[in-house]
DNA sequence: TGGCGGTACTTATACGAGTAAGTACCCTAC
DNA sequence: GTAGGGTACTTACTCGTATAAGTACCGCCA
């Protein structure tokens, strides 16, 4: 079975080519009479006419394709959701969201895999401006749609909302009165690029505020964190940032069967705010932002970004906030 | 800055546009001498020529995106790695895995950005058979990888893993003794259409064995899980099934914050093996797969059922296996 | 010396859409 | 009665690639 062209839909219409293509784009300025109108809508209805899109985007140009790559942020319920908003508003104007959850081995093959899609333009929030495929996707004409974030060479937006994040979470303890903080987050991290930023911000939160901070690696394991939990358990400290909920959660329940008072000995938060966090007993604090406006924005820079690739379209990332659960609610 | 096309190609090596198409294909049973092969590939790396996508699809009729629906099931972490693997094995064969995480809101909506999207094959794991989107790309030439499990009307295959998964995890708390079970599943579940074929799977489970089996429903909000971990508390059940770890996590720090022994008194085990439930305390039992296998059969499958659409490919899924932890350690 | 076969190319066409430019017809106004 | 202008189309070309069919040349053998 042949696919359907818009010369099957003329012939059967009696009309030419050009018409049915006309009529089905509603191209301005072209008259179009309502007896052909009819028929034509109505063969293309008949024999299921959809156009060929490899033949449109040749002859625009371009495709509808626009490109969200993930990297390891494919995991977050947070993304999850901003994707489905930003699909969403993308698909009422006609443009096709792909969201790769691909982790490639090299900048090189990410940058080969995504230029071979073709996409009309790309959502930069994961990426360093200085990433191969970035240089390469700029330079193939692609439109870039990117965070108004200051972003420092090698690292991504993403990173910089990460920093924020962790940096508001550090700072909701220490409103809550929290003297002596323990920041844990596996060994993964500490040997990340992102490490060195992370470190000199939280830094600079903690002596702002008088308060000391102490820097712990532990995996998410049973042994790591057992082991730290007892650690903690007979210390000093009166509160644990965990780096992600993946880790604050079990961190927290350690805490718990080991008879740590949560929150008024020890206060526990993570970031994410992964469903198991908010029904943990007690509910963990987390920090996440407000995704749905994080989708719409982005799909609104696309199409000014596709007629204009050359200059890259900047959206404001939504506004982070604290999810303030049992697991810190102590009042200062 | 115009894109370089195989026309500026052949110009600049002085050669027709065919010799060029040709060579760069190493189309079988073309000659092209070693001088004109060097001169032609050399200026291609000089402009930085690649092919135009669209270009080639339109003329071979068929692009090199592989699409994957993901649906809900976006948030799994075991399809996070699966795809990674599907995807390296894809690009090693020249397709590209489109993986898409968007939850529409009508079949149709879905059949509509798919076919836009105008990939060469799909892969169907969490689309029911006789979804719109199936058909119609069916319809559309587009060719199927699916698996060989034999899946009713209006259920998925991802819908059978599900429910093996669910069954296989009663069948480890019986195996350690469990005498009394509770299935804790969120309202969600019981509304959806999977319900149905679970509940018959499970209850056969559980009359096999001579083990009673009491389904209840539990929201993942601490108000819920506490409620229900109070109830079973005082209760008679000697172990809980969660619908997923999402779920089954917060009522294990619930009941060991109520003081329940578990599992001495009370076994705990979830689905998907998030990385919260391995670093829990006690460490939580969890079913899951083994995807990179699933990611490689897969990828298998698809230059097969791209070169003939007509007859979907098959492929087997991979063993589902217990991840036995603390929260079911007793032994019979 | 003419024909055959191989090498190394080129010419020409198709894929399916969008769109500028042309044409045929009718109606109105001077 | 014909020039002008609108309506309702059609013709013809284009996008960048793949490939069937053709051509030109060389060497070899009968």
């Amino acid at each position: 079975m042949k696919p359907v062209t818009s010369a099957d839909v003329a012939r059967e219409a009696g009309v030419s080519r050009a018409t049915v293509s006309y009529l089905l784009n509603n191209t301005p300025g072209q008259a179009i009479s309502g007896a052909t109108r009819r028929r034509v809508l109505d063969a293309a209805k008949r024999l299921g006419y959809t156009p060929n899109r490899n033949a449109r985007a040749l002859r625009l140009g371009r495709s509808d394709i626009v490109l969200f790559p993930l990297g390891e942020a494919s995991l977050s319920h947070v993304f999850a959701h901003a994707i489905n908003a930003c699909s969403a508003a993308l698909n009422r104007q006609g443009f096709t969201l792909v969201s790769d959850a691909t982790t490639y081995p090299s900048p090189e093959q990410a940058a080969g895999a995504w230029l071979r899609l073709g996409p009309a333009a790309f959502i930069d929030l994961i990426l360093p401006a200085d990433h191969a495929a970035v240089v390469q996707m700029i330079g193939a004409g692609i439109a870039r749609v990117t965070t108004d974030i200051e972003v420092p060479d090698h690292l991504s937006a993403m990173d910089i909302i990460s920093v924020e994040a962790r940096k508001l979470q550090l700072t909701h303890v220490i409103d809550r009165g929290a003297i002596e903080v323990v920041y844990a987050a596996p060994r993964a991290f500490y040997e990340s690029s992102k490490r060195a930023l992370l470190l000199s911000e939280l830094d600079a939160v903690a002596a702002a505020a008088g308060v000391r901070l102490r820097l712990e690696t532990v995996e998410t394991t049973p042994e790591s964190v057992r082991a730290a939990a007892k650690r903690w358990a007979g210390g000093t400290c009166d509160a644990v940032c965990g780096y992600s909920d993946d880790l604050a959660l079990p961190i927290l329940t350690a805490l718990v069967s080991l008879g740590v008072d949560v929150p008024g000995a020890m206060m526990v938060s993570g970031v994410d705010d992964i469903p198991a966090a908010s029904a943990a007993t007690p509910a963990m604090t987390t920090v996440t932002w407000s995704v749905d406006e994080l989708g719409e924005s982005l799909a609104a820079g696309v199409p000014v970004a596709v007629l204009n690739p050359a200059t890259p379209v900047r959206y404001a990332v939504p506004e982070l906030r604290v999810v303030v659960r049992d697991s810190t609610d102590r009042h200062p």
